[in-house]
DNA sequence: TGATATTAGGACCGAGCGGTCCAATGCGCA
DNA sequence: TGCGCATTGGACCGCTCGGTCCTAATATCA
């Protein structure tokens, strides 16, 4: 992949985190990605839309990396794991400072019915991100109650994570999403065993 | 207000709903309230800005007369009234089968970082409606650990559901909602005094 | 009947959109 | 030196957008 067109992507991903797919022009594109004209951008991609399908796919690779890898990690215990992973994205949505909400959630609630294309490419991110939520639960399983239903607990926690950032959006407080990162935690651990209190910390109410 | 008035904003709120704010032009919600022309739209909204906002408060009002007056039925356990406004969300969305998600929730991820009009209303609706869960739990402190925060609690029900019917909107499958609805009783019920068994149905792992 | 709103319908505006095309540069490499 | 590619820069296209303006027709009620 060559140097400029990862500078476009990156602008590009900006941008519609920001402002959403349809409010980004392609001359915002070339302005933020400093390009010399709409020549100079369609030598790299051949639509708008083809540069907002591998914005999505870039977006989920920096997740990957920056957030789902902590669910891998093969030296820690995996409710722990599933924990760092929650704070994990608090820390990212922190960083962004309340603004810009999941790239993925975004783009779900602006293109899901209106775009099939980008519909079935969001609904592939999440059954990924939900696959590597439910093999670690797999991990765990001797840890958990025989009846947890893994992949309603992955899409629960997928929910109400998007759910929470969003919420923080509008509220402009992150405090809303650590609240409720808390929660989640606690809830989680009311599928375990012992009631929860090895891996995840955090008892009812404490801050 | 005037008849057409009301037309035109049931017109919109339809529109927006499925394809979002920016997505929805004048001359959309002409064709939908069957008007004659921009000036006769003009007659009665001052900008489109303008219709955005009335058709938030209008979308606000039904929520209220369809979901939320189960929180203040007078005499209806009030935990249990939690349970059947979950699953009055549940319906809502089973009856718009699965698409066009929370009207308010679509607006937010639009317009919450783009235009601060839009999100300081969208922020006084979520307000609204966690103060509502706020009185509901107050009313049923007796039954609750005394530990219950109820403005985190109010909020993780809200950001669930939110994100939920995101999700549900994605996948186009109500049984997401359904089940993250199953669990969200569930969890409201671990901060019922004797394990919630009595208002809210649903233990863990019965379908 | 006449005065007054409301409704109808269309022409028009400046701006922005995604996208195409073309001509002129640089710039490394054989 | 000359070939080929990346880059620059701008003119241009058809279309849609939010919004304005103006003129008739139609209903309402004194």
């Amino acid at each position: 992949m060559s140097d400029r067109r990862l500078q476009i992507l990156d602008a590009a991903a900006t941008l519609i985190a920001e402002r959403g797919y349809n409010s980004t022009s392609v001359d915002d594109v070339i302005r933020g990605a400093k390009l010399s004209g709409k020549s100079h951008f369609y030598h790299y991609f051949r639509s708008k839309e083809e540069l907002g399908y591998e914005v999505l796919n870039r977006q989920f690779e920096r997740f990957t990396e920056r957030g789902l890898a902590i669910l891998r990690e093969p030296m820690i215990d995996p409710l722990e794991r599933l924990s760092l992973f929650i704070d994990a994205v608090v820390a990212l949505q922190s960083e962004r400072g309340g603004r810009g909400g999941s790239p993925f959630g975004n783009l779900a609630a602006e293109l899901a019915d209106a775009h099939e294309g980008f519909r079935v490419r969001i609904e592939a991110v999440f059954e990924r991100w939900a696959s590597q939520i439910r093999s670690l639960l797999w991990e765990a399983r001797p840890q958990l109650h025989d009846d947890v239903d893994a992949v309603r607990l992955s899409r629960f926690i997928i929910a109400t994570l998007e759910g929470a950032v969003l919420m923080t959006r509008v509220k402009r407080d992150i405090g809303v999403l650590e609240g409720i990162a808390i929660d989640l935690k606690r809830f989680i651990g009311t599928h375990v065993r012992d009631g929860g209190a090895v891996a995840l910390q955090g008892g009812r109410g404490v801050e």
